[in-house]
DNA sequence: CCCTCACCTTGATCGAAGTCAAGGAGGCCA
DNA sequence: TGGCCTCCTTGACTTCGATCAAGGTGAGGG
């Protein structure tokens, strides 16, 4: 949830005390003798907007925190249909203690900076250490709750309702980032491209494409470039979601 | 995911170590001791099919587990459109630690019991007894790949997929269930109406009941009345699932 | 400066699934 | 035994989003 201000490169953030995703990764509840031994087994990597950094199928002999960036997971289907089933943002944990192969690709959209704990060393210290395994299962069910919000939307929303409900997501996420409220006049470029916004909402690229343009006519959202969008009236957005007033939504 | 062979009335089952889903649930990994202490806060309660255990933004005093019987999560839109986010077997768990409002209506499809506890007596268990936040932890990182796999459905797949899709898992989890392999000639009752199938799949009743219809004449299922199917060919089930040959599928 | 390539938009057409409507099958109770 | 129910099937038609196709836009490199 938090990013970078400035980029750090892996040799600026030696640190656990230091380290931006503090009090929001998997290490949030651990103590100062705790972290001192995560430490230990740490090892910070960095990979280019568009790299893989994991391939489905493949052996996964770490564990990670996204320090930086924007990852997905996706899944694909053997004749190439591919649905994202996951945005990993800062903080979010890469990996399962106690699986061997990664069951998703796990794609950089941005530059990544990623915290890795090799996977024996973070298991046994996991054992050891509740303050760790405590903060994964509710970062866990938090993502649970997240996935089944995108069940709803994968299942039963319409495709207008579904990019309504991926720029509300990606406002209030760019609101709570930058501690501004979440009412009119929110402004932010979409860290996404269309193909990417059609396979997280399930849609072909040509109907994001239609469907932003829709929602631009309609003067719920304006759009500056490709990228950069207005929501003049955040609620009037809200009401294109289908969701009942409040609608909690995903991480 | 093991169900009762004989129903039992709660009276019938005071005891943990001689409870059915001991090995599978939340307690699956405590120890006698442990088990001690969980017993003077459990109780159970049964529903008969069709009841709602749990309304969506209803305060939930307690968590729980499945003893027997199948209930489903499902989240409605404002307008009706629902969709099934999860499907609860014996030895699943309901509820969230930490958590006061229910998210999601539970509702009994067959009749269920389950084994309560009031969450404030289980919460300061858990803390503890890292035994039941492992095993907690186990369970939601496998509800989460199941749920990630359910979105690859929803978002990707044709109706005629959806369908056998359900068929395969539901094929496979009572073969496991009754220690059968999962070959040819796999016989079993749907536990679902054609109505609770759509709104697991995303579809609508009629496409659910015609799909149903077309794998028939295509002679990949066999229909006994209108619950009971049979499968000749399990392989050819999977060729019509769209997943690649072992396609991991869910709980 | 212009070319190229990645990304995006728009149009025309098609088809899968939704919608609306009618009726069948079986279980349950009076 | 007959008359509900609920659950399911099938048909006719519509519609939303996919597909196929053609171009537009803008950033970066030669």
């Amino acid at each position: 949830m938090i990013a970078l201000a400035h980029a750090h490169s892996p040799t600026d953030l030696p640190d656990c005390t230091d380290c931006p995703i503090r009090h929001r990764a998997v290490c949030a509840r651990c103590e100062t003798d705790e972290l001192e031994r995560l430490e230990e087994i740490k090892y910070y990597r960095t990979y280019p907007a568009g790299q893989t950094l994991v391939w489905a199928g493949d052996r996964m002999d770490f564990v990670a925190s996204v320090v930086s960036g924007i990852a997905t997971l996706t899944q694909t289907l053997e004749d190439g249909r591919t649905q994202m089933v996951g945005l990993l943002l800062p903080s979010d944990f890469v990996g399962r203690p106690g699986r061997d192969v990664a069951p998703y690709d796990v794609v950089a959209t941005t530059d990544v900076v990623v915290c890795c704990f090799r996977k024996r060393p973070f298991e046994s210290m996991m054992e050891r250490t509740p303050h760790i395994g405590q903060r994964l299962l509710e970062m866990t069910l938090d993502e649970l709750d997240a996935a089944r919000e995108w069940m709803l939307l994968l299942g039963r929303k319409t495709a207008r309702e579904k990019i309504a409900s991926l720029i509300a997501i990606i406002a209030r996420r760019d609101a709570s980032l930058n501690l501004r409220p979440t009412d009119d006049n929110i402004q932010f470029d979409l860290p996404l491209t269309r193909e990417a916004m059609a396979d997280y909402l399930g849609l072909t690229l040509e109907t994001v494409s239609r469907q932003i343009t829709a929602l631009r006519k309609s003067e719920v959202i304006s759009l500056t470039g490709k990228r950069h969008i207005t929501i003049p009236n955040f609620d009037r957005l809200m009401d294109e979601t289908g969701d009942d007033s409040d609608g909690g939504f995903l991480a």
